[in-house]
DNA sequence: TTTATATGCACAAACGATTGTGCAAAAATA
DNA sequence: TATTTTTGCACAATCGTTTGTGCATATAAA
């Protein structure tokens, strides 16, 4: 009987109860403060032994109370289910473990309301910091959230005129990659399906997308800029749409993944193909990319990195207290060049374009 | 100045004071135990303007540690960025909120001493539940945390003979469904590229490739089951290796999404195609399953189900402190065909398969 | 008017850890 | 041996809640 009996400690109290010491001692020793307290090494060794054997492990709520920080890190995501987000949210709870914190992980569902409640459930859950890839254009909740002190980075989107520090994609630069390869390309026709306006993430692809059109002496035909959410069904209804025009795009640039799928869709159902009849590039590469119908030409983000530096900028905060608050950081996208574009022979002799 | 002054509340102390009654009577009003403890509703109302007036918000860490429950759950999983995983930790999420429990997320890169150490960081945050979805064919560590006493639900795979509830697909189903199709598609030579051994999950999905064979009376070739790893580099491998066999298989049977990923970038390389070439179906569907190059036969596991499930049960057994541990729910999942699979014209007259 | 009951709230302990300070005993110095 | 210094550890307060119990005052019953 006795022998199945697991030793154990419930809390600090019973582990120095066996060894007949305070629980001061105790904690000091497994705090790695044996020194600073001058505890002897006799006791110390005592002490981690029994730690060991009676299988005790600190009580962090505890902990989170006394030290007032629970080496807790929030994240808000606005669907964990989109492939992007996740590959960030994997890497964001990797490098926050390694420095030794825990995540709690939050899905805004792409709403702005609930977003505004997990920012207040997290602070009242005493998180040290959050990472939030924000949704919807406004910022309000986030200056009033600004208030509670609570070290906060922005990753995905940035809001300017916000001082909050962000890290994301170089979405401008994205966005000209990947049209001077259409325009490269001898496309001149080029629609643009874009997400959310207004906010910074759709605003610098679509300037992007000017850009190089006015680079290139091209007209910019509003008309070929269309869409208005991330998702798969706009990027349907869209493609859909431009491919009924009487003078439809040769190529269209998708702004995001799931606008891609759904263009896909469409253009399956309307009995075209890729490359030949439309080209497409997208915003966002994906391990699928290169498997699809025709391998997809992709603007990658850099999403590790994204979330390291966020972690690392996080950590920084945290530890300091504070930050430069325009401490902003975009991360140069890369284009993988697959075969969902065409090279269309130019009937014009166009004039040598400018290069970047 | 003072018109810009925030009021604030930063403990229940502080709020007590501004009201000029005790904390006591505060908590109480705010835990919804007015009436319990007879608390006039003229101070009740009183409080609660003030709670909202001073923007209060209880902290939660010393509730928990006060309550010894935290209303935290813990999700350990082997992979985020795999779309299966993640779009389970969406739902498990979604349900653990909309039951007022956070979600402490951690990600056990298929390694099962990383898995060992989450389980133990999860209990010393003191979590009151966790949904593990769990690597690696051991069960010892399991063994060993069950004495902690923690709540613990199983998804994904079930572990024979340890008394801890599950909850996963019924794959053995999914893989006679599969299997039924193939064959009366009429394919013979079937090859099925396996993930990691051992595990129920694998176990029981080849199992239902073996009955249906035998069932068809078609022998089982031993080496037409290859592979041991749920990864895209083992579908890419074994796919290379099946396609250059003398007697090459007419179908391939890959045992997750992202071996058939690999099985993918192989016959592309190979510059076969699908189905003309080889015939594929693979289990799990995704949400690009249909804009492949040719869309997949798929075996589309429950997700939702399964994360709805699992905090429903996780849910029961903390409230209850216990639970039958002989809980344990397959799911049926579901055969999405599309067309990745060629009709063969069968050269013998074949006998009148007998049905399920 | 006196006694019994109901009403409305506060005191203080507890949850499990950390830490400034204090106090013996041992060692070093005088 | 007497004094000072060092060594080794413990006391008790603290973090922000929750809650059993108790104590006045107000109301009802006798």
């Amino acid at each position: 009987m006795y022998l199945f009996m697991e030793k154990k400690a419930k809390n600090i109290k019973e582990l120095a109860a066996v060894l007949g010491i305070s629980v001061t001692t105790v904690s000091r020793v497994l705090n790695g403060k044996a020194d600073k307290y001058r505890i002897s090494p006799a006791t110390g060794k005592k002490v981690l032994d029994a730690a060991r054997e009676f299988n005790y492990y600190p009580n962090r709520i505890a902990r989170g109370l006394r030290l007032e920080k629970t080496e807790t890190l929030g994240l808000i995501i606005p669907d964990i289910a989109n492939p992007f987000f996740s590959s960030i949210a994997k890497t964001i709870e990797f490098e926050s473990r390694r420095h030794g914190y825990s995540l709690i992980f939050c899905d805004s569902l792409d709403d702005i309301q609930t977003e505004t409640e997990l920012l207040n459930l997290l602070a009242s859950r005493k998180v040290d910091g959050i990472v939030l890839a924000p949704v919807g254009q406004s910022n309000k909740h986030l200056m009033d959230f600004l208030k509670r002190g609570i070290p906060l980075v922005i990753i995905d989107r940035h809001m300017p005129g916000i001082p909050i520090p962000y890290i994301t994609t170089d979405n401008y630069s994205g966005a000209v990659d990947a049209m001077e390869y259409l325009v490269a390309s001898g496309h001149r026709t080029i629609a643009c399906i874009q997400g959310l306006r207004g906010i910074s993430v759709n605003n610098d692809r679509v300037r992007g997308y000017r850009d190089v059109l006015i680079r290139n002496g091209i007209p910019v035909d509003n008309s070929l800029i269309s869409g208005d959410d991330f998702g798969e069904e706009n990027g349907y209804i869209q493609t859909r749409i431009l491919m009924s025009r009487e003078d439809p795009p040769t190529a269209i640039f998708a702004l995001s993944n799931l606008i891609s799928l759904g263009v896909l869709r469409a253009i399956n159902e309307t009995g075209l193909s890729i490359p030949d009849d439309i080209s497409v590039v997208a915003f966002d590469d994906q391990p699928y990319s290169s498997f699809l119908a025709s391998p997809m030409t992709t603007v990658d983000q850099p999403k590790e990195e994204i979330a390291k530096i966020a972690v690392k900028v996080l950590l920084d905060y945290i530890r300091n207290g504070s930050i430069d608050m325009d401490t902003g950081i975009m991360l140069k996208p890369k284009l993988i060049i697959r075969k969902s574009v065409k090279r269309i022979t130019d009937r014009h002799d166009q004039a040598q374009r400018p290069h970047v």
